[in-house]
DNA sequence: TAGATTGTTAATCGATTAACAATC
DNA sequence: TAGATTGTTAATCGATTAACAATC
């Protein structure tokens, strides 16, 4: 294990390669090569040895990488061999659909709780968890230790949300609102704004 | 406007650029810096400047960027001076979420179609849409012209439902789809999975 | 063994930052 | 005018690629 500092574009793409890689262990595959890897993922063959190796050495020259070693490594340095509880803040549509998406818990996550401001839906359920109101959310989450949290809020409460989030103890924020918000250095951000990823496209587009 | 080539990783930011300034016009400012602008979005002023500056002169000394003037220049750079339709495929939670949400109309995108395998959901309406039948669809798109969609189907279905949209003309694909996929050089992918995301952020927490 | 593929090095390529003259 | 801020240059910093010895 290499001690210097890893570069985040580096780790952007770790979980890529371990979302192939399980794939491929579903499939019934127990080798693969950063060949075979990169042209599934769309990355250079030597750009996936070389970001790799800055873990270990967990490839063997002739025969690749043994695809479960490699699963157990990748989770292990992304830190998801282990359940990580997440709060929904936002039980809009898009809170809704995560709240009963089937495709966290095998990536190391668990929703743990729901919050939405509007006294109409606090109460009712969705996919299984009752729907808490928001003015119990800094203690609720402070008392669980949890450091997770998805925003399915509009952008006009994004930044006051984030701000108590932050204040609650949650180190990771995954914002679906359409905005950019300001957080101390210690909490990360990823952003998902589909709007903002089309319009990435059709710059390309005629 | 410079004829050289622009890097991709300029291109992805000019869309964060454009939704604070839409933001901020929205709650009546006239005017902006480099400085303020970058404050918002988290990104250095010379970095906004430098991307700014390879299309035109857009500011002025002394004053900064006319918000609305910036808006309009950006819009037309990046292709969403116009509405784009969309279709929608794979109509399950996310896939009604994506219907239903009304954060595209101002951003440049319209959603036109929702299509599912599903012979219990062809017919029904999500969002004011009529779910068709998904064998229809190629023809239903190529007809229509439509450059853009949504992929909202589990990771199996992926790649097959890439590769028909594809052939019906689709040239940039937002994928939901927890997986990768392979697609011609003039295609655009981006992709959008909760559990990536969040992968990435777990790397940073203890 | 022969063939395949890693891990790593050095070279190349590309992106970011700092600084400042120009100018509003 | 004085102050502010752009657009741009040069320097720095960082990422990717190509190549190959090592070795399974």
């Amino acid at each position: 294990m290499n001690a210097d500092k890893i570069p985040d574009i580096i780790i952007g793409r770790l979980p890529v390669y371990l979302r192939a890689l399980q794939r491929m262990a579903e499939n019934g595959m127990k080798t693969t090569s950063s060949q075979e890897l990169g042209e599934l993922v769309g990355i250079s063959a030597a750009q996936i040895r070389k970001d790799i190796s800055q873990f270990g050495e967990f490839g063997k020259q002739g025969t690749g990488y043994s695809i479960s070693f490699l699963i157990d490594k990748l989770r292990e340095i992304l830190n998801v061999n282990r359940m990580w509880d997440i709060v929904i803040v936002g039980a809009g549509d898009m809170g809704h659909a995560l709240a009963r998406y089937q495709g966290f818990s095998n990536r190391g996550f668990r929703v743990a709780m729901v919050f939405d401001i509007d006294n109409a839906k606090v109460g009712q359920k969705i996919g299984g968890f009752i729907i808490e109101d928001a003015s119990t959310m800094t203690e609720r989450i402070r008392s669980a230790k949890i450091k997770m949290a998805m925003m399915t809020v509009p952008a006009s409460a994004a930044q006051a949300v984030a701000d108590k989030l932050v204040q609650a103890g949650v180190r990771a924020i995954l914002n679906y609102a359409p905005t950019s918000i300001n957080v101390p250095h210690n909490v990360r951000v990823q952003y998902i704004d589909p709007s903002t990823h089309l319009q990435r496209m059709t710059y390309y587009l005629d």
